[in-house]
DNA sequence: GACCGATGATAATACCTATTATCAAAAGTT
DNA sequence: AACTTTTGATAATAGGTATTATCATCGGTC
């Protein structure tokens, strides 16, 4: 048990100024209307006594009298300050933790979810979710069922990353991946190739199936011809026998360290990249690179992602549950087109 | 405004029961004693209402109670999500994470404190500090007077790096920067180096303090003969000179950084290191690299740190404030000497 | 001088949980 | 039968803040 040592509060401050708890009450939070007067003497007398002391507000009465407190929860389905995460999560922290200096918030980290059946749950018995004022969910693979119960009960929350249930309407920021995969295949073509692979990790969230969508789309409507080629626990023996099978040019993968593999397993082969077969990842390439050229691919706003979800959350906060459909509650930032140096020309001759 | 949507509590459990408010939160803490004594009967009936409803404890109400909520604050006098900063805290921060997975509490991150000429306040006006059960303190530079509130208000807490403050008995868990410093002296005077420069940022932490003390022992000792030289805004120019006019064999720098411009320095001016003048850091040396060779200098568990320092303030919370003097509350981690390639024997002529 | 509006301040209450004190009924004792 | 003990459960309260309802007083008005 904690040992409780007694804080100065609103009572101790009512007793030096000599008024009454609801005086000191009053006077910090500066109302003042037809039903309650103070006049400036009094205002001034109580707020001298809180000069005086170290007092500060209980979070923990504000929260229980039902107020806010600038807390945000934070909740990651996966670790998030590992090194390994850090290359995802890194970015997303770094703009939460700057949004939340400028507009004064804490985090809350939910780092006690126990991890049941591969990832975290944010429903348990023990969780600390109604501590804050709302929460700001991050993962590749969030659980619906948790986003749904969240809508339900009008617990103020946002996603960082696009999603479509059916089932309510879940509150997102994301990236615009359909609009960059599609610019990145319209490049492509204009270089020449005609024939690809698609190699991906066959995930099921939102966004990998924007990816897939347009991939899927420019095959349809002949444009740039895509093989799929699945990754399946790094296993990729698959990919430069598809590759010669059917003489793809380019090839696309789900991610930047899925490019890296690629290239190895192709210049294991013999195949040279990007001369013989370019290289192009549908994600954020920043700092990846291949063969000591900048990997083609996104660049990701993943800063003013975090910023905006926070901004979002900070709105959703302050607005009555029933007037949340007014807002704009999902949004998706443009990314931008990094060229790179491995998705080039197609070669001349077969 | 936070919206309020109306949660399950014990009230509703006890209404669906048919017991008291009182009777639920006796069954929930597994209460029996000769005052209170309820039948398997009714206990099971009021378990089953909490199973079939959504209820969860609402923290606030519990921490308005007295009682603790595993939640533990963590305070950085500077951003700790930079990617700057990443090379400091991150160790920190993930050892912190799996720690706080492990026994199960959340981390509370107090993003919100105001920066107040230069690094951030503890105690601002809104704080959040009560909200968590104790707190643990990151930074390079802390605050002197914060940590003798801290002690003195009894709230738990535990500072990552050792402290030497005078006023009050801080805990903290930190790392024996002491005998590392002197084993490095001794393998260089082992290789044969008399003299040396040491390029530090002039810090007035306890470390930096350790690290100094050292350096004098050893120059006073007749052991390796240290100068001092003062790395200012980075401005190095300092060196070169210092070691032509001292003679010196060896440089000695205050962290891995200061290493690498040193290296830059001595480059330029035509100094190879370390055939000419050998390099090492007194600092955490993992991933740096010299001129493609491995700084020599330590490797300090900063893991294992963030774990015990939860650790210890988890015994904190759970122990009463008039026993704290019980405890160990004062640990220093031994590190080890990363020998790496930039510390060599001393060249044979002059 | 009786009524009225304005003024300054407070008592009471809600929020939710844990604990202490209390109570009614049943069971056991002489 | 009168008394005590045991059993099962609840009323009351603390904890700190914000809000609503209430109250006492004063100055003015006719």
């Amino acid at each position: 048990m904690s040992p409780k040592t007694r804080n100065v509060t609103q009572r101790e401050i009512a007793r030096i100024a000599g008024v009454s708890q609801t005086t000191v009450s009053m006077v910090l939070n500066d109302r003042d209307g037809s039903n309650v007067r103070i006049p400036a003497a009094t205002r001034e007398r109580v707020k001298q006594a809180i000069e005086q002391s170290t007092y500060v507000a209980d979070p923990a009465a504000r929260r229980l009298a039902g107020l806010d407190n600038q807390i945000m929860g934070v909740f990651t389905y996966e670790p998030a300050l590992s090194p390994e995460s850090m290359d995802f999560y890194g970015p997303l922290l770094n703009g939460l933790e700057r949004a939340a200096e400028q507009v004064g918030c804490d985090l809350l980290f939910f780092t006690s979810s126990p991890v049941e059946n591969g990832s975290r749950s944010l429903f348990h018995r023990k969780t600390r979710l109604r501590l804050a004022d709302g929460c700001i969910l991050l993962g590749q693979q969030m659980d619906g069922d948790d986003l749904k119960r969240l809508v339900d009960e009008r617990f103020p929350f946002v996603a960082v990353g696009r999603r479509d249930e059916t089932t309510a309407k879940v509150p997102y920021v994301g990236i615009d991946y359909v609009s960059l995969t599609a610019e990145l295949i319209e490049r492509a073509v204009g270089l020449g190739h005609t024939d690809a692979l698609y190699v991906h990790r066959n995930l099921h969230s939102p966004a990998a199936r924007d990816r897939m969508q347009q991939i899927q789309a420019s095959t349809a409507s002949g444009g740039l011809k895509f093989t799929l080629v699945v990754a399946e626990d790094g296993d990729l023996t698959g990919v430069t026998r598809a590759a010669e099978q059917t003489g793809a040019t380019a090839v696309f993968t789900e991610d930047a360290f899925l490019a890296e593999d690629v290239a190895l397993v192709l210049g294991n082969a013999g195949v040279e990249v990007p001369s013989a077969i370019s290289l192009t990842a549908l994600a954020e390439v920043r700092g990846h690179r291949v063969h000591g050229r900048a990997l083609s691919g996104f660049q990701t706003p993943r800063l003013q992602v975090a910023a905006e979800a926070l901004s979002l959350l900070q709105q959703l906060v302050t607005t009555r549950a029933e007037e949340w459909d007014s807002l704009d509650t999902q949004r998706l930032l443009q990314g931008k087109v990094e060229l790179g140096e491995t998705l080039v020309e197609r070669m001349s001759a077969t």
